[in-house]
DNA sequence: TAGTGGCACTCTGAGGATATGAGTGCCAGA
DNA sequence: TCTGGCACTCATATCCTCAGAGTGCCACTA
């Protein structure tokens, strides 16, 4: 037989990972013949099952025991067989209701997104927060706070606020630090925040004799507000971890005990996840495709989400290698749209 | 026998619960008259034991096994037996230095603080944010975003600062802005924020017929930066939770997911946290203790931090009710001591 | 030649019997 | 009041057996 598999083959397989999805048991020859509704005998689908484990799509796991997919089974039948189950109107527009209602920042919408994402998937949530290399930088203030010590004040893109307390090595009047902000705001109007970062280090590094102590002035605590600014966010929100407690799958304690701290410390999974951040819609990664160990026995479905046409995050859903994707793929398809939508929206 | 137990009681019960507490293993009268080195027979210390039962102090899993300390044993001795190992100065003076090293913000150096915790111990760190209802109002500025949005910045105590934006039904030209901000600041300036919400609550209230138009803005504008802003934030950091894993007594996945998720949902949390932050000095709960089912399984040692002699907030670890006591209030302790100090000294 | 029924074989998991060892309770004696 | 001794209780581990599910293979058939 070719690697091409036949339409009864296909068939059969792909009933036989629906009910190995649905229930968790493996399934045996006598048990598909009977829900394949086709008409043939245990001992057929002894056969094409045989080919099928012989391919690498179904495994055993033990000999008198039914059978199960592979991971290569998996990807198969998520890369050509499944038929994805639509979301009926109703959850779609509660969904959109619940990511719309109250927009008080990026961040609480964000938040919200993995709530929904773990709580329609009983499964674990996870939705980084919006990148803003590309934001575009609209305002900054300084704020006299106490000698030395000023709280620099960044708005960008009209809706993110952030703020630090900057130490200094002398006093400065309000009448300066108002004067600088104003150069700033001048300068830098418009600017993405990767290139504002660009031109302060390099105004920086040629602090020019020509130059009066005013510009100077604004450079220094313009430098100082974006010196190593993204490691003091937290980058993505996770909601619904406990979640994965309840799959046999990962009832290993260690592996789940792994796992939540890979969800903790963020860098895996938030470089597994940045890696997503690229391409159009929806990506599922089965098992180690991931390529982090902590995740071998789950897969990963990730969508990115965008601000104004641009790519700005991604969202995704975790959960056992045995989820049912015909669910999880169009539910996590939908919320992207819909949070793309919302942060779009002011 | 009285409930008064006599010195060799005491020091039986003692040997079985250190025992105990450093193997996890019911401890049987062979092993103890060993332990005990009081050159008593194992039918002797049967009979102690046996009494110390019938106190409610001790009891068997089954027939056939040793003894553990019932919560009431922990809790006896917690009260009166336990001899408080001291932290090393190393340990001391590297707490410190972790702790205020880089002080950037409280809500920094709570994490840190946390994140001691739960390594220092092994068990789930938690340290709530500061409480700042007794924070001293500092300083108020609007910034405007766009027509009828704008940026209210809220600093406290020198240190914290907060901001939200507000939506409003009209546009405030920026002089206006810089004005309300002024009367604001004026009106407010060294008031606790518990007192500055009153005061613009009553004011709001009865917003006179002479007042005129910029008192009014003002006091809308800082009305709406003050409306329940207590719910925006997190109100306590965890760390360590996956420390927990590892205890055979919360191995049951049920118990433990409750546990995480109470953890999540912080409230039931926060509410026993809470009632922690009037008196001074280390607190142990065990068991059942606190009123919290989820809680039944674990004890929670906790002790409050202040700032500038007022207590802000409490500091706690969680961990199986078979903890090391005698290492973990010390840790607690000192902890709390030098978080009081970081804060303060700023 | 693909599909079928039949049969022997394998493996898991449940249930039951048995032995072992840790520990107790109680009693009589010092 | 303490001690040694002895009978008793349980939990745990091991072994055996058996039933059930499922497979693989073979010979037969349309």
């Amino acid at each position: 037989m070719d690697n091409q598999l036949d339409a009864r083959t296909q068939h059969l397989f792909r009933v036989l990972v629906e009910n190995h999805i649905a229930d968790g048991q493996p399934v045996g020859s006598r048990t598909l013949a009977r829900l394949s509704e086709l008409d043939v005998s245990p001992a057929t689908v002894r056969n094409v099952m045989s080919d099928l484990e012989a391919m690498g799509y179904l495994q055993s796991p033990h000999t008198s025991a039914g059978r199960i997919p592979t991971k290569q089974g998996y990807r198969l039948f998520v890369d050509t067989l499944i038929k994805v189950k639509p979301l009926n109107l109703a959850t779609v527009s509660g969904l959109k209701q619940r990511l719309t209602g109250q927009v008080v920042n990026q961040k609480s919408v964000v938040e919200t997104a993995s709530n929904l994402l773990s709580s329609l998937t009983n499964m674990a949530g996870v939705v980084t927060v919006p990148q803003q290399h590309h934001a575009a930088f609209r305002q900054i203030e300084f704020l006299s706070l106490s000698d030395k010590r000023i709280l620099a004040i960044l708005v960008i893109d009209q809706q993110e606020v952030q703020n630090r307390i900057i130490h200094l090595d002398r006093e400065y009047s309000s009448s300066e630090l108002r004067e600088a902000a104003n150069y700033l705001n001048e300068m830098l109007a418009g600017r993405t925040l990767q290139e504002v970062r660009k031109i302060l280090l390099q105004e920086l590094d040629s602090v020019r004799q020509d130059m009066d102590q005013l510009m100077r002035t604004a450079i220094t605590l313009g430098e100082k507000m974006f010196s190593n600014k993204e490691e003091q966010e937290p980058n993505y929100f996770v909601d619904g971890q406990t979640n994965l407690m309840e799959f046999e799958e990962l009832s290993n304690i260690d592996k789940l005990r792994s796992l939540f701290e890979a969800f903790g410390q963020k860098k895996e999974i938030l470089h597994l996840l940045d890696r997503c951040i690229c391409a159009g819609g929806v990506k599922v990664f089965i098992g180690d495709e991931s390529g982090y160990d902590v995740l071998d026995d789950c897969s990963v479905v990730t969508a990115p989400y965008s601000i104004n046409e641009d790519v700005k995050g991604v969202l995704a859903v975790v959960g056992p290698t045995r989820m049912a994707y015909d669910r999880v793929i169009p539910i996590v398809d939908v919320t992207a749209r819909l949070l793309s939508e919302a942060l779009n929206s002011d």
